[in-house]
DNA sequence: TGCCGAATGTCAGTAGCTGACATAATGTTC
DNA sequence: GAACATTATGTCAGCTACTGACATTCGGCA
């Protein structure tokens, strides 16, 4: 039940269950129930055909009850793809100070996507779901709409980590939010053609992380002169 | 009433106002009246005070006539910058081929907005209109997910030109499609800018291409080397 | 003038989402 | 452990976005 490598979004600090009490540990078993439910429900018949009566239903909680742990349908989606987006942030807050803003974040995606692999495997909120959840959101515009904008979210958290980092103002140094973005879009279209790669898709997280490198290498090359030989 | 450099988005051919029948320009009209209504609607009370019923209302339209023009209330908002961005994806088309990919697009951007600021001023699809729509749209998360998701299919455009440019297979080599996401992304990261910017706010158009400018004269910098001298 | 097809209006219904209030479960204090 | 405060949950009523079905009206055309 610990997850301590991905802190769950509760807002709870990471201690242990045992010292919370039986009302947090309830909580926390809801929300949880909420976000496995769903993401069957969504993987089975779809996102659209899946009403927000249903998943509450087959939790026996009231709609009214679910809106209370999520603002809206899609937040249930996006649950466990976020919390792995926050995991990424936990390593790039991490970093040797020694390294290159690039190569800081370059690293800190093969490393989530690793250490998630390694731990979680294939529990709720495992990096089993999160691969199925990028598939679903790919092929879901209103879906793939809420993701982009949480995506940019975590762009303002980590253009402030990188501003920090080299002690430099956001709002003079444009460097930080241009490259957080740059990055995040990179990112963006390497899910697109994991998503459309059945050999790299069948190869799992170990294929994602291949294909997030192999477009970032090409980010210099696509920037620079000419590129017909 | 002619947008010549503007196709709008109802797809039909850009021919002269007067050879189309009574039906199309009456529809044309409709459309037009919609976005105008839903603008200043949406600029005096706000984006989800304003309701679709106001807007058919006040255009003397049923709501579901409204729900036929557009698909959904987030659509009629963006209406007018998605013709924007219809003509920067016109202006790379005519680009020179001896052009850079990255100097392709920076030129039909700025191209875009100078030729949009001279020839329509502050008419119905002007640039008054879609700078004020960015100030909304960056303050409305429902909004900015839509444009998100918008953009990025844009993105999706520009990859098969700039393929195509370059008589590249964007299923290979993948930077065409890395080009388009960096620029896209470093794009939206200067219209965040500019939202922020009093100064280049005032200056309207000029302000926007001169940020846009130098975010990307930082995209170079922001990926190499450390930043710290 | 009269016919055809397209645009519009009307109506009923579904689903996402919210506020208000009552109820029940939990935590706390003496 | 009894009384009280706090908090989660359920219920209900209501709003708004959006859709399908059908009737009506309007523009185009012979």
């Amino acid at each position: 039940m610990a997850l301590p490598l991905t802190p769950s979004r509760t807002g709870q600090p990471a201690s242990d269950c045992r010292v919370l009490g039986l009302r947090e540990r309830k909580k926390q078993r809801t929300r949880d129930s909420l976000v496995a439910a769903a993401h069957a429900l969504f993987l089975r018949q779809g996102y659209a055909r899946t009403t927000v009566d249903e998943i509450a239903a087959s939790v026996d909680v009231s709609q009214r009850t679910f809106f209370r742990y999520f603002a809206n349908k899609e937040e249930v989606a996006l649950a466990v793809l976020a919390d792995a987006e926050d995991y990424f942030v936990d390593c790039l807050r991490r970093r040797p100070a020694a390294e290159t803003p690039l190569q800081a974040m370059r690293a800190s995606i093969t490393q989530a996507w690793q250490v998630l692999s390694r731990d979680e495997g294939s529990g709720p909120g495992g990096v089993q779901a999160a691969l199925e959840l990028i598939d679903l959101i790919e092929s879901t515009p209103v879906l793939l709409a809420a993701h982009l904008r949480r995506t940019i979210e975590q762009e303002g958290v980590v253009t402030a980590i990188l501003a920090e980092r080299e002690g430099l103002d956001p709002a003079t140094d444009v460097r930080p939010r241009v490259l957080a973005a740059a990055f995040g879009a990179v990112v963006r279209v390497s899910h697109l053609s994991w998503t459309a790669d059945t050999a790299a898709h069948a190869a799992g997280p170990d294929g994602m992380i291949a294909i997030i490198e192999r477009h970032l290498d090409q980010l210099g090359p696509a920037l620079a002169g000419p590129w017909r030989n």
